[in-house]
DNA sequence: GTGGTCTAGACCACG
DNA sequence: GTGGTCTAGACCACA
């Protein structure tokens, strides 16, 4: 598993980590069972804090993604193939990102169309990962 | 405008004023040329200090979205049919965002079909203020 | 004497009229002894408070460039062509303004030479006036 | 980096700052990736509220002049080396600055002769930094 | 009336 | 340690 962080970002380096292995999940590249790197691993190879990396997998863990044992370090539990019942609640906070995420690009102009291009798009991309 | 917040939510108190103008303007609510409420108006509605609107409008005005004048307060600037250019360098950091966003749904199991039905649902309720 | 000013615009209004009348002098269009519009006059046709124009002048007046009289309204006092020696703390107070001007260009990038090209169309925009 | 205030100034203290740090960057005594003080520091030091340092290093963010890491503190981005593009919008709202500075002086009775020499010499101190 | 500036101090987030 | 957020209140500038 590959991640890339922008260091300079001003979004938080455990949040960068976090979304990165979202979508690694998301695009199919990692699937339920499948481990992650040691956190001192992650934190070696990018010059970061051990403790960032492990605020990152506490997230992670808490949002029911990631199982962490003490043996076999963390493993992914959750992806888009569980068939488990979506939960209401993270339905409807997400929606509400997604309101203003919307909302935001239709002020600045652009075409309702094309932002429906831009979700098919994204979409597209963890299509692959279904298909597997 | 009616706005509302949670001051209980983690999102910072600026954020959220900032993101629901932002909504209002999209739903048509507030058009160009609109007059937004006084700062400190604002802050008293809320119950909040005077400087936290104060930054949640010094927030819009930085993304184009509001202009500040000394006398007549701040008042809408951007609105979906201004029909100006639409930024690059906003789209891109505006996908960026969306990809995480998506990712974290098709994580959680909601299938793709619906994750388009929530965007064309949400852009619906900005279309009426296009037909208007 | 034709005054184009920005309402939109974060520079004070007074601040505005005090500049462009400045820059008219400079450019010769009006010369010692000419009569500026009556600040009745101004406010009105540019739908401003009359104080603020009145501020304006007041400024003027303080620098020396213009003089007011009851009867004969506000007339240049000061031109490019007057002769008087000029006032010392007026240049270090001036050259500070312009240190600050040239680093900010400097550091966003252009070229020495192409300053002092700015800065040499501009004083010959000036340089019209005193060949009159 | 030393850096000099007037309090007594009617320029904002917050403005002082900025101009100060865009000063010493043209001069090349602060080049990209040289960390500034932190703002609470800087803050001690002048005897000033950390939040007026604050507001003077947002600004220059927003300039792109340097950048904020919560880690390390806020570090040059932009020096007069860096070979980026400049920005057209910045460059005509810049001449309009200069505009009314030269017409001060040719008002005041400075020679066009003098003014290139004043902005040659400031210059030439930015020069320095240049051939370091 | 409006927004802008500055101060003072508390608490939290990040690394 | 760093910066970010929020509060509270004073005073000034602008129109």
């Amino acid at each position: 598993m590959y991640l890339t962080l922008d260091l300079q970002s001003d979004v938080p380096i455990y949040q960068q980590i976090r979304d990165r292995v979202v979508e690694q999940i998301a695009m199919g590249e990692a699937r339920r069972g499948d481990p992650l790197p040691s956190t001192r691993q992650l934190a070696a190879d990018f010059g970061v804090n051990f403790h960032t990396v492990n605020k990152a997998y506490d997230l992670l863990r808490q949002e029911g993604i990631i199982r962490i044992n003490r043996k076999s370090g963390a493993v992914v539990h959750k992806d888009q193939h569980l068939g488990h019942p979506v939960d209401d609640a993270f339905v409807r906070a997400w929606r509400d990102r997604l309101r203003v995420l919307l909302a935001e690009a239709t002020v600045q102009g652009v075409h309702h169309q094309d932002v429906l291009v831009h979700c098919a798009e994204l979409l597209g991309t963890f299509k692959a990962g279904e298909d597997t």
